[in-house]
DNA sequence: ACACAATATAGTAGTATGCATATATTCCTA
DNA sequence: TAGGAATATATGCATACTACTATATTGTGT
């Protein structure tokens, strides 16, 4: 079984993903998401201050990935919070956890 | 055991998967990317030929991937045959064709 | 050494990104 | 409903990307 099917990724498909990617293919997003992806889910400051970003430019950041679909958004009162909203995301970081440990 | 490590990903690791990971956002690089993952290596022509690009863009993207270390490279006469030499990115090629079956 | 095939690099113009600053919106509480 | 806290949006500017075109390099066979 599974014998490396390795059909073509559709048209669609590698150009949703490739948006993604790009969009987390920034240090700040990348650590944003990473932060998400342990804490489930952070309001606007709080993830400012964890990685240590002016509240606009957060904003900016959390706004963009919504945008991608990458970030869910739910208010609670004042509070704004985000969580991850893309399987294929949290794949990559877990990918990226394992090379991070294996380089040690 | 397993029990959700969560570690924080080292800086250096955020900051050089960002570059792979924005690099590799880009719905050529990313075909090409797929193309040799399946492939395994090819030159420049047949790169070129399978995702419709000229001569001069493929090679610029190619020598693009090649700076990030995405791709490896070797010399066959008067070909250069380039292949994927990074294994975060064969990860994610394989998540990509997962995700991309299953919304079939 | 020459001619040709396969790759690579340079230069450039248009567009998109990233960050900072200022300003707006939304919601809670007194 | 006025004020403050939490978020969001608008704008400007510097930088980075992308695609295109032209030109250069490298290797092979004769």
């Amino acid at each position: 079984m599974n014998e490396k099917a390795a059909q073509r990724i559709s048209v669609e498909t590698v150009r949703e993903a490739a948006e993604v990617l790009k969009c987390i293919g920034h240090p700040v997003r990348l650590r944003i998401v990473e932060l998400l992806e342990t804490a489930g889910e952070l309001n606007v400051s709080a993830i400012g201050a964890s990685v240590g970003l002016e509240q606009a430019v957060t904003s900016q950041h959390l706004s963009l990935m919504r945008s991608k679909g990458i970030l869910a958004r739910r208010r609670d009162g004042v509070n704004v919070l985000y969580s991850i909203n893309d399987e294929k995301v949290i794949q990559v970081i877990g990918c990226l956890r394992a090379c991070d440990k294996s380089r040690a």
